[in-house]
RNA sequence: GGAGGGGUGUCCGAGUGGUUAAAGGAGGCGGACUGUAAAUCCGCUGGCUUCGCCUACGUUGGUUCGAAUCCAACCCCCUCCA
């Protein structure tokens, strides 16, 4: 691995994130001479980022930190067409509507990272709406179309998966390409941006945007990639049954977030504490080697540290004590995930098995039936082994409320209003 | 526009008139073992008021006692030709 002279490329270089460079020594030049502005883009096919997005965040905090201003491009008008790359089909075309509703919720997942405002190293959150969607076809052919090979195009492996495989890849997503390339020069023109930062599955796209930024403006712009995250033994990084592990709050709680990362796989600990928090190196090299179970802590210091970086120290904290002392302890913790009944349905007695899907546990009343018969479900610590099972009342314990288990981990309190 | 191929459950993928809620695999979930880990083994994996009923194999109709399987029309995708 290259020493760096820059301080954002050394950080990034001893804690994982660098992948690929399109210049090594010309960025680290940039990156110690002067102030650089870089962007990453986030396309909105979800009203949330996920767990994947992280490290990207990560890297625009590292950025800002480090004395550069981050651009966080957000995709208002790349998300009309779709990013083809490495897809095995097409996505469905998203309605503008959803686009820009999607693009207004992922904003708020920033703020906790990067500080936004106008000064010249403050981040900045910009659409490409703005300038995709007023482009004129002819006059976009002429100025941009004209400096894309189709040849070259049709050899980029993003692609070629597609073409392999005789599925179709049509016009529009083919597109995409150029315009994600031509953000890149815009982003040029407008703040002097020389850096695009993205997963290594968008290599392709990002190294098109150099080479127009080249040939539009002679401007010298530079690629660096991620690694594309997975786990140690494969998985893709935020995969749950549930869904994704997404960062926003109404979509996973931060309970449930801290979760996740506790759950880590022992040999993904090291590399996770670098990448996703801001401990210092020998912390992080002292709690890799812890061995065995004590390892354990290590997950914790990881989960808070995550979590405490997305929705504050606060939530983190209470996350850990809600784990402790329902893990360690036993207790039941007033802070587990909560939904509420009404008082008199509860005097009638619930159906268990609806019970457990209002509480989120399970999505069916079947579903929970054949964990029932599995051995899974319980309440207040009890295994129920009746499927018929009613709570009433008299299941409420000393603190009011009634605690249902599914498996070891997943716990939600019941509580009467 | 013409010729051919194809659309099956979360995904991949078998199935070409009846015991098919649909083989197999992946993924996911649960159980055992552990350390809220990995690996391994076992079970589950459409819905419901569950000895039964309902929905489901691109869509809509039809043939039949009976269809994912046969027929017709339509929609979508792929390949080649124009």
């Amino acid at each position: 691995m290259p020493e760096f002279k820059s301080d954002f490329l050394r950080v990034l270089s001893e804690r994982g994130f660098i992948h690929q460079t399109s210049d090594d020594a010309g960025l680290d030049e940039i990156f110690s001479r002067e102030t650089v502005t870089a962007y990453a883009g986030f396309d909105p096919t979800a009203a949330s980022l996920h767990v994947g997005h992280l490290t990207l965040i990560m890297m625009l905090y590292w950025l800002q930190q480090t004395g550069h201003k981050p651009i966080v491009l957000m995709g208002g008008g790349t998300g009309m067409i779709g990013d083809p790359s490495f897809k095995d089909e097409a996505r469905k075309l998203m309605t503008p509507d959803v686009i820009n509703e999607n693009v207004s919720k992922l904003k708020t997942s920033f703020t906790r990272y990067l500080e936004f405002g106008d000064g010249p190293r403050d981040a900045a959150m910009v659409d490409n709406a703005e300038w995709l969607l007023q482009l004129n076809y002819v006059q976009f052919l002429r100025d941009v179309g004209r400096h894309f090979s189709v040849n070259r195009m049709l050899s980029f492996d993003s692609v070629k998966t597609r073409l392999d495989r005789d599925q179709s890849l049509s016009f529009l997503e083919f597109n995409y390409m150029i315009l994600q390339a031509y953000d890149f020069v815009e982003l040029y023109r407008r703040y002097g941006c020389t850096v695009q930062m993205g997963g290594s599955d968008q290599w392709g796209n990002i190294v098109n945007g150099i080479d127009l930024g080249r040939r539009m403006d002679e401007a010298e712009l530079f690629a660096l990639t991620l690694p594309l995250l997975t786990t140690s033994s494969g998985a893709k990084m935020g995969k749950t049954a549930s869904g994704a592990v997404w960062l926003s709050e109404e979509m996973l709680s931060s309970y449930d977030f801290w979760q996740y990362w506790r759950n880590t796989e022992d040999a993904d600990v090291g590399r996770f504490l670098r990448l996703y928090t801001t401990l210092p190196m020998d912390e992080i090299a002292r709690l890799e080697s812890l061995d065995g179970s004590e390892i354990n802590e290590a997950k914790k210091v990881l989960a808070t540290e995550v979590t405490a970086m997305l929705h504050g120290r606060e939530a983190a904290e209470t996350a850990a004590e809600t784990a402790r002392k329902t893990f360690e302890e036993g207790a039941l913790a007033e802070s587990l995930p909560t939904v509420s009944v009404n008082r008199s349905e509860l005097a009638e007695g619930v159906g268990l098995l609806s019970l457990f899907v209002t509480a989120g546990l399970t999505t069916s009343n079947g579903e929970t039936r054949r964990h029932v018969r599995g051995g899974a479900v319980r309440v207040n610590d009890e295994t129920v082994s009746d499927d018929r099972r009613r709570v009433t009342e008299e299941d409420l314990t000393s603190d009011g409320v009634v605690k249902l288990s599914l498996g070891k981990k997943k716990h939600v309190l019941v509580r009467p209003e």
